[in-house]
DNA sequence: GGTAGGAAAATTTTT
DNA sequence: TTTTCCTACC
């Protein structure tokens, strides 16, 4: 512990108790997780399976288990480390009957949400209003991320929440119906078993004397609520977290955990890391400046040992192809190795011009995220299966495989067997064993019917006393999979017919490390995500999200299409606050590199095939010009904005004093502006040129403003 | 019941 | 541009 700095020791070894760790980009936070883990266990004396610590990814789980298993020497540990997810279905697995519920039960990942939610759309009355399902999904996941529900008190505030409430209430019963819980759930029901079953709490209380939480500021209310109930048994909580990285709001993580755990907890302790041993002095300053635009902060001071280093750079692309090729160039010539280079950008989507760059130079690369493999439909299809063995009655699966391969069943037998199961609430398994009650259905789909509900008996028969292995292929071999798959798609039938390989492989290698039965190999499987795959060391250039990069450090990164519309993204362009949480993503993104950070923006993008104009993005603004290198263009250094895409001239303001006392600007103060009125300032942004100003004026609207730029007359009076 | 072909939509981020 | 959904035909 000797090369560890004093306010890294002093939170390690803080003893009981609350203690939260505010860990800047690169300070060494998981280190003091794993070293706080290795001095409980060794030095003082705690019971490793009195300790709990919770991550967001099974990577930065898998990381931290190495790590501490590394540190003690040991090649085992009897602490649970894991990601809050899989620590929700540790819990459900044991306790889930207590809320009525089935111990078989099947985790729904998004896309059998969806596909259970579009039936009920498709079922809901037409005195509903029409809603997408998608929509439906994310309304009743944003209630679920609070730990709330419907409030049936008021009436609803439109048609088509009428219609959200609805659905509520029928997904949650088709999910009970077919004994699944969606990811959420893992969540929800977890900490509602806490809240409701004292004999439960007390348990897991007792057993998780020493609850730990990484990335506390992606907490949401139900993870929230999982840490405060588990650790108000012995009272001791740790969490580390950094509010400047809150990049899940939209998955419901609420920051407020981490700006008001003080107030949350009267003994808390707080420690601030902000000595960054990572990056260079000129990246950390560049991302610094982006970042300190933001209002909502606890704020830290992030500072490095290692001054100087290559200034940030900055290439102005004609288009994304241009872009891709500049940055695959770089890295051929870059003299940085494969493997200590990343490439990050915003969406899904603009991995592919770099793609095909790295394949024409002939450069090895791996893509995390995007399609994930689990969810191809070949694992899809062989999944649900697999999940029908064990849990008959879910429905999903069920209308997934009944005719794939094709076997005679189609849209209107179909239909007719859901008619018939809807009215006797009834499995849709269930009925295909009586199928010959229903006298509607013409020979045909009968026998196939029967065949279908044989072959799943058979299989389930086989899967009491078979490895996963040899299960699954026999099930390949019984349905004829593979000469579905190649007559079902000529053109590249053979990737397809690989995933379906790669698959039986996996299962084979879960057969020899673990020991578990094939319902809690599917458990399990639910929650793997590609983003876990990512491995440190193979000489491949990285592709990958900024979400996804979180965590992750290399020598070289390169931060690609910094344009308004994409980063910050366009859905995010309303509000300043997720303007906030967009410029988070960005500093997340540049605090990745080590040594070497490039940014590129293109004056025009392929969007859905057509060519798009782009303009540079704000947050190149942020940075002062000074501190970036303006690649291929002479002197100027300001020149980019100007030769940027058209619109990037009229943007720049001038440095002239504001119009208003900026100063005097502050939430509530009462202004009048020529146009609209008289108004209230809602909150402020930015500094000095440029800061910002909401208004909501009396009149109905609400403007945002850049102070400088806009006559506003305080009116006197206002604080 | 299955398939081919055309129209329309699609990309924000993920356990 | 690619994928998904719909419809008309075999």
């Amino acid at each position: 512990m000797s090369d560890l700095n004093e306010v890294q020791r002093r939170a390690i070894t803080d003893g009981d108790g609350h203690t939260l760790v505010l860990a800047g980009a690169g300070s060494g936070k998981t280190r003091v997780i794993v070293e706080r883990l290795a001095w409980l266990a060794g030095e003082r004396g705690v019971d490793p399976r009195n300790i709990l610590a919770m991550t967001f990814t099974n990577r930065a789980a898998e990381e931290m288990r190495e790590r501490v298993l590394a540190r003690l020497g040991v090649d085992r540990l009897g602490a649970w480390l894991g990601t809050f997810h899989s620590f929700g279905l540790y819990v459900l697995r044991r306790d889930i009957d207590r809320l009525g519920r089935k111990k078989s039960f099947t985790v729904f990942d998004d896309t059998d949400q969806l596909s259970a939610m579009k039936r009920l759309v498709q079922d809901l009355p037409q005195t509903f209003a029409r809603v997408s399902p998608r929509e439906a999904l994310q309304w009743v996941s944003r209630l679920k991320q609070d730990v709330a529900s419907p409030d049936k008190t008021t009436a609803p505030a439109s048609p088509e929440e009428e219609s959200y409430r609805a659905l509520w209430d029928r997904y949650h019963d088709a999910l009970a119906r077919a004994s699944a819980v969606d990811f959420d759930d893992l969540l929800v029901l977890t900490s509602r078993l806490l809240e409701e079953h004292p004999e439960v709490r007390e348990k897991y209380q007792r057993r998780y004397r020493y609850v730990h939480i990484d990335e506390y500021q992606d907490t949401n209310r139900a993870q929230y609520l999982i840490a405060k109930r588990l650790s108000e048994g012995a009272g001791n909580l740790f969490v580390v977290g950094d509010e400047d990285q809150s990049i899940y709001s939209w998955r419901g993580a609420n920051i407020r955990n981490i700006l008001d755990f003080e107030r949350d907890f009267a003994d808390a302790k707080v420690f601030r890391l902000e000595q960054n041993y990572r990056s260079t002095q000129a990246i950390l300053a560049a991302a610094n400046a982006v970042v300190a635009n933001n209002e909502q902060r606890l704020g830290k001071t992030l500072w490095t040992a290692a001054q100087g280093g290559d200034r940030v750079r900055l290439y102005m692309a004609k288009d994304d192809e241009d872009e891709a090729r500049f940055v695959i160039d770089e890295i051929a010539s870059g003299g940085t190795a494969l493997n200590e280079t990343a490439v990050l950008y915003r969406t899904n989507g603009q991995a592919r011009p770099i793609e095909e760059a790295l394949r024409r130079k002939g450069l090895a690369y791996r893509v995390i995220g995007g399609v994930k493999f689990y969810a191809r439909k070949e694992i899809k299809d062989i999944l649900a299966y697999l999940r029908l063995l064990v849990n008959p009655e879910d429905d999903v699966s069920v209308r997934r495989v009944l005719n794939v391969p094709p076997r005679g069943i189609g849209g209107v037998s179909l239909e007719r067997i859901e008619a018939y199961a809807t009215e006797r609430k009834l499995p849709l398994m269930q009925v295909l064993r009586e199928i010959e009650i229903d006298q509607s259905l013409g020979p045909r789909p009968r026998d196939a019917a029967a065949e279908f509900v044989r072959l799943i008996d058979d299989l389930t028969l086989l899967a009491q006393t078979s490895k996963t292995a040899t299960l699954v292929k026999t099930l390949l071999e019984k349905t004829k999979y593979r000469d579905y798959v190649q007559s079902s798609d000529e053109r590249d039938f053979r990737a397809r017919l690989e995933v379906v390989d790669e698959f039986v492989t996996a299962c084979a290698q879960y057969d020899e490390k673990k020991s578990g039965d094939l319902l809690s190999f599917l458990q399990d499987l639910a929650l793997v995500s590609d983003t876990d795959e990512y491995q440190a060391g193979q000489p491949m250039v990285t592709l990958m999200t900024c979400h996804s990069a979180k965590g992750l450090e290399f020598d070289s990164v390169f931060l690609v299409g910094l344009e308004e519309g994409l980063l910050p993204h366009a859905n995010a362009e309303d509000s300043e606050m997720d303007v906030e949480e967009e410029r988070r993503l960005c500093y997340v993104a540049m605090t990745r590199a080590r040594k070497r950070l490039t940014l590129t923006a293109a004056e025009s993008r392929m969007v859905y095939g057509q060519k798009r104009p782009c303009k540079a993005s704000r947050f190149l603004d942020e940075i002062p010009s000074g501190q970036i290198e303006v690649l291929g263009e002479e002197e100027d250094e300001t020149d980019y904005r100007r030769a940027g895409a058209p619109g990037g001239k009229a943007r720049r303001v001038p440095a002239e004093a504001p119009k208003a006392d900026a100063g005097r600007l502050k939430m509530g103060t009462r202004v009048r502006h020529a146009r609209f009125g008289v108004g209230t300032v809602m909150y402020t942004s930015g500094v000095g040129t440029k800061l910002k100003a909401r208004i909501r004026f009396a009149t109905g609207p609400t403007r945002e403003f850049m102070v400088s730029a806009t006559p506003l007359e305080i009116l006197e009076g206002s604080r």
